[in-house]
DNA sequence: GAGTTTGAAACT
DNA sequence: CAGTTTCAAACTC
């Protein structure tokens, strides 16, 4: 992925991280204007994310900009599920689609311009769209379905409806009420999707539509790609026809545009001309698969990327080469949303607004912009939403100013902020000083939670070393991401004194929480505020929840480190919590790493080293520095070195299976040396073992299971006789105990010393190697030993009571 | 418990 | 990226 460059960071909503790839390309101005959508299916490898949690829910909130008369937008998405898409407009036409099921949904509206050039190009790599000239984005729209695919058109194309709805099997009432649009039956859920027009009902373009329409019938070209039929738009255009270079896409494979193909699932792929200048440039987009950026360099242009936040208007022109990868997010529904930016030269130079809200699976993420632009309304809804609850926050941007809406209430206090991220093993408090108490409450939201609701703490941030620079950001946001089960989270600020946490340099720290092992605390931007956000292990902040007002003061991070560098219960290796905390983690024995590096198990599960073995450890918080220097350099030469190893596979794969798979050469891979083995997990296709006999039917695997099957059962098998046994003894205390102790005797254990001991272990052995000899089970020869123990213990009883009748009678 | 084996991590 | 070295855990005796 692409490095962010720090001005284009500085841009940035600290929101896009764990996110599906937002991309905006721009191209510059040296061709005509036009708009390049490329439509790819690239490969469906997921990208490797800080938590395994499956994204089944996609909101996507796209708002832009077109103050101008023109407007494009292109929509094209795939494996929607669950999804929610809002598409708003600064041309007063704010949509709002609301689609459940895997539904393909492609909204184009066609050029309201005559002067609007769109060509559809392919080659073997990818397909893209140009459009030149300027487009209007308006009412009504011509709805039509093919496969699970709507197609809106501002024009009441009928050649193109009655296309598409003959290659459609699917049934969809479009319905019109008033500025809705109500497509029911959509996809194989019936969740209507809702096309919601401005109340105002001001479609600038809607009479202009209708001449474009009979002057520019829309052209859709049905595509399938990934096996899924799109239309895409080939819309012609009575300016310049400037053909569109190829795009150099990779893992492309649209291999026909105009003909029904099957590949792999599309990516979500947004298409969107927004107000900038220079509106002549020809803008490629780039197409991100899985949060890896798809350069497509036009044969003279360089690529450029832009964030979505960024200020198009201002900054387009000047960059160049510069590419943002937003926020990839571990999921196999992919998405791409790109938003071109194009404005009429004539038109009146409008600031640029691209507000976009993008939420996906539980998270939304909003970017905005100032903008004196029109105002603009995003409509959200969210009406497939299955395990999610109500949204609770809609971004609205666009608006001059500011103009978020419905932030998530925080019911937390406002100093204290605890961010728990699915998947990772660090929870995450924010450290913010008093004075920033009132306002960062509202905008950040770390109820989060669902598991451990946060707590008041006193934290004194003043003295928390931050050693992690961090660049202020214009806008300041917070990403709280949650369980799949909980609810959807919109955190959106505008609050100055929010940092980013993102690196506007290409630090080796990935903006990723989970990449950031415990104990990192980030510093706050200059001049951002005592703001600062401590990675802490989740037991830390249990620790600190069970007392609910523990002061961080200490230069070190933490006070009494000491104290709390108990082990901390963190997923390990794809384990749940609960696998962990039932089995401890070991003592490291480290003797030359410091535990600085990965081959202490302590430093790479994120850990302190505690009751270790450790020499010379440098894993504590006595050592922050060091220690903090030592993740930075991991995270370096690794940006995922502590994640943990143990994820999820493909579809169809194993769920579980090592992120990079193993190298074993000579232990086959039935050894714990493999770490395929040691997770419990079998060799996947990504290892590159040899001689492995860790896959499923293995005989020296089956055999290694099953030993260590039957090992487990002796283990429980003693377990239980220990158990039982020690009842039975307590029990028989019980009954003889007060015979014993009723004389003012002794009780019978005051009896067992260590001669008797001696002799009981004797006997015990004894029996042992009689069971041995005799070639019993070993099933049997417990059961002799612990009956020998029995016989012992009645001896031991019998002469205790014995030994007290005899002293009341020597009494007497 | 010492020594050996093993493979990941680190280094070149 | 490949080969080598370092390292600590796993394993054996």
């Amino acid at each position: 992925m692409d490095v962010v460059s720090p001005e284009l960071n500085s841009l940035l909503p600290d929101e896009i991280m764990d996110t599906e790839a937002i991309v905006m390309e721009d191209v510059p101005a040296s061709q005509p204007d036009g708009t390049a959508v490329q439509s790819e299916s690239g490969d469906d490898v997921p990208i490797p994310m800080e938590t395994d949690t499956p994204v089944v829910s996609e909101n996507l909130s796209f708002c832009s900009d077109a103050s101008s008369t023109e407007h494009t937008q292109a929509l094209t998405t795939s494996t929607i599920t669950d999804s929610m898409l809002s598409i708003s407009s600064e041309s007063q036409l704010p949509l709002t689609l609301s689609s459940a099921s895997s539904s393909l949904l492609t909204l184009k509206p066609t050029l309201a311009t005559s002067t609007a050039t769109t060509k559809t190009t392919d080659s073997v790599t990818g397909t893209s769209v140009t459009t030149s000239g300027l487009q209007r984005l308006s009412a009504p729209f011509t709805i039509s379905a093919a496969n699970h695919q709507i197609i809106l058109n501002k024009v009441a194309s009928s050649q193109a409806i009655e296309a598409a709805k003959s290659a459609s099997s699917s049934t969809q009432a479009v319905k019109q009420e008033g500025q809705k649009f109500l497509v029911r039956t959509i996809g194989k859920s019936g969740q209507p999707i809702v096309f919601q027009l401005p109340s105002t009902g001001s479609k600038p373009g809607v009479g202009q539509a209708s001449g474009d329409a009979k002057s520019q019938a829309p052209q859709f070209k049905v595509v399938t790609i990934g096996g899924r039929t799109e239309l895409k738009p080939v819309i012609g255009s009575t300016a310049s026809q400037v053909p569109t270079p190829t795009p150099q896409v990779k893992t492309v494979q649209i291999t026909n545009k105009t003909q029904v193909s099957s590949a792999t699932p599309i990516k979500f792929i947004i298409a969107n001309t927004v107000n900038s200048k220079g509106l002549t440039a020809q803008r490629s987009v780039s197409p991100v698969i899985a949060g890896r950026v798809l350069t497509q360099n036009p044969p003279v242009l360089p690529p450029r990327t832009i964030t979505l936040s960024e200020p198009l208007n201002t900054s387009i022109q000047s960059m160049s080469s510069k590419k943002i990868a937003i926020s990839p997010l571990k999921t196999p529904t992919k998405l791409t949303v790109v938003s071109v930016a194009s404005q009429i030269p004539t038109s009146t130079q409008k600031p640029m607004t691209l507000p976009v809200n993008v939420a996906l699976g539980q998270q939304i993420l909003t970017v905005q912009q100032p903008t004196t632009a029109s105002p603009a309304k995003v409509v959200s809804s969210q009406s497939t939403a299955q395990n999610i609850k109500p949204l609770q926050s809609v971004a609205v941007g666009g608006v001059s100013g500011s103009q978020f809406k419905t932030i998530i209430p925080l019911a937390t206090q406002p100093n204290v902020q605890q961010i728990q991220v699915p998947g990772s093993r660090f929870h995450y408090v924010r450290l913010v000083t008093a004075t920033t108490g009132s306002s960062t409450g509202q905008t950040s939201g770390p109820s989060t939670s669902s598991i451990q609701p946060a707590k008041p703490m006193v934290v004194n941030t003043g003295a928390v070393r931050m050693s992690v620079p961090i660049v202020q950001a214009q806008t300041m946001k917070q990403v709280v991401r949650k369980p799949l089960t909980s609810t959807a989270q919109v955190v959106t600020t505008s609050h100055p004194q929010q940092r980013l946490i993102m690196p506007a340099t290409p630090l080796p720290i990935q903006p990723n929480f989970t990449n950031l092992p415990p104990g990192t605390v980030f510093a706050p931007a200059p001049g951002g505020g005592n703001v600062g956000y401590a990675v802490v292990p989740a037991q830390y902040v249990t620790q600190f929840q069970q007392s609910p007002y523990v002061t961080l003061a200490s230069s070190s991070g933490f006070p009494a480190c000491s104290g709390i560098q108990s082990q901390a219960r963190l997923p390990l290796n794809g384990l749940s919590t609960a696998e962990t905390t039932s089995r401890p983690r070991k003592p490291c024995n480290c003797t030359k790493s410091q535990c600085l590096k990965l081959y202490c198990d302590c430093f790479a599960n994120g850990e302190f080293c505690n009751n270790c073995n450790c020499n010379n450890c440098f894993n504590n918080l006595e050592h922050e520095t060091e220690r903090l220097k030592a993740i930075k350099t991991c995270l370096d030469r690794n940006p995922e070195a502590f994640k943990p190893k143990i994820g999820k596979g493909k579809d169809g794969e194993s769920d579980r299976r090592h992120s990079k798979g193993c190298n074993c050469k000579r232990s086959g891979c039935l050894k714990n040396y493999c770490e395929c083995y040691e997770a419990k997990i079998m060799c996947s296709s990504i290892c590159k073992c040899i001689g492995c006999k860790n896959f499923e039917e293995s005989p020296e695997r089956k055999t290694l299971m099953h030993l260590a099957d039957a090992a487990e059962v002796r283990v429980q098998q003693q377990t239980a006789a220990k158990t039982k046994l020690s009842s039975q003894i307590s029990d028989l205390l019980m009954r003889t105990a007060p015979v014993i102790s009723s004389g003012g005797g002794r009780l019978p254990y005051t009896f067992v010393t260590k001669e008797v001991l001696e002799a009981t272990c004797e006997c015990l052995i004894e029996q042992a190697k009689q069971a041995e000899l005799s070639h019993q089970p070993q099933a049997q020869a417990e059961r002799l030993i612990l009956e020998e123990f029995g016989h012992c213990l009645m001896r031991i009883i019998s002469s205790a009571g014995k030994a007290k009748t005899d002293c009341a009678s020597i009494n007497c």
